[in-house]
DNA sequence: AACAAATACTATCAAATAGATAGGATATAT
DNA sequence: ATATATCCTATCTATTTGATAGTATTTGTT
């Protein structure tokens, strides 16, 4: 499972993504409002994802938050990372996370090969998705 | 991430397929000692999976545990979805433990189409493993 | 200069979950 | 009887999750 907060970063987003036409930058109220956010919740996100370089803010009247980069550079991956840490099932199979089990050697290790399987099938897909991939049509 | 209880679990399982060849069960200590799992945390995932007929137990002297079933027939995703609950990202798109996400309406839901792809993925490949196929060739 | 409106920051909190441990009750083979 | 195994109940600590409160700071407008 992915936390409530990872989803809420990929939803608050995609919905920047969406509404940043006109060059204004898009408010964490107005996030909040339209995408059921509590709204001091979304703040430590928002932050925490400008912390990362996902996006910038711009502060006082007329503030908010705007993408740092194009949306369809901004991998699903990079965000879920941020946000939650680790993709993989196991420790001892996560690309980014890596660490070794306390109570196994791997190279005996009878489960690890799938969930090494499941971790790239995974990837497969979150890799090939973006913010712009999850935007509206138009 | 999967949990250690459910590392545990699964490796548990592993063991005593292994080591069932004569039809004595297998005890807790010797699973515990080989596997370098707690043994009263090892205890309570055993216990568990009893209680959710993938094991039987015998008590007393020369007591121990059973697989229930052939070994063939117990699937990885039926022992996850015991200790750990849901394999899906998110709730709802789980198929055994689905539940609507307070903020969303599904029909809208921008993301929800990725993580069905990730769940079908995932099962494809979990759902082909069983204890069997992840004991020892010989 | 004053004000309104936005993010930034710090601290805190409650509930749930993870990861166990302790101790005694009960069953069983010898 | 006794030793040995599982069974059961209770408890505990640390971490994570999901959030809230309050204040500081920045910025645009009047």
């Amino acid at each position: 499972m992915i936390s409530n907060k990872c989803k809420y970063a990929i939803k608050a987003l995609v919905y920047i993504a969406n509404n940043e036409q006109d060059d204004r930058p898009v408010m964490t109220a107005d996030i909040a409002r339209d995408q059921q956010i509590p709204r001091k919740f979304l703040e430590i996100i928002l932050r925490e994802l400008r912390n990362n370089r996902i996006l910038e803010s711009k502060r006082g009247k007329d503030g908010g938050f705007r993408l740092l980069r194009p949306a369809s550079e901004i991998n699903l991956t990079e965000v879920m990372r941020i946000i939650d840490g680790p993709i993989a099932m196991l420790p001892c199979v996560s690309l980014n996370y890596y660490r070794k089990c306390d109570e196994c050697e791997e190279e005996s290790c009878e489960i690890k090969a799938v969930f090494e399987q499941v971790r790239d099938r995974t990837l497969e897909i979150l890799n090939g998705q973006t913010i712009k991939s999850l935007t509206l049509p138009l």
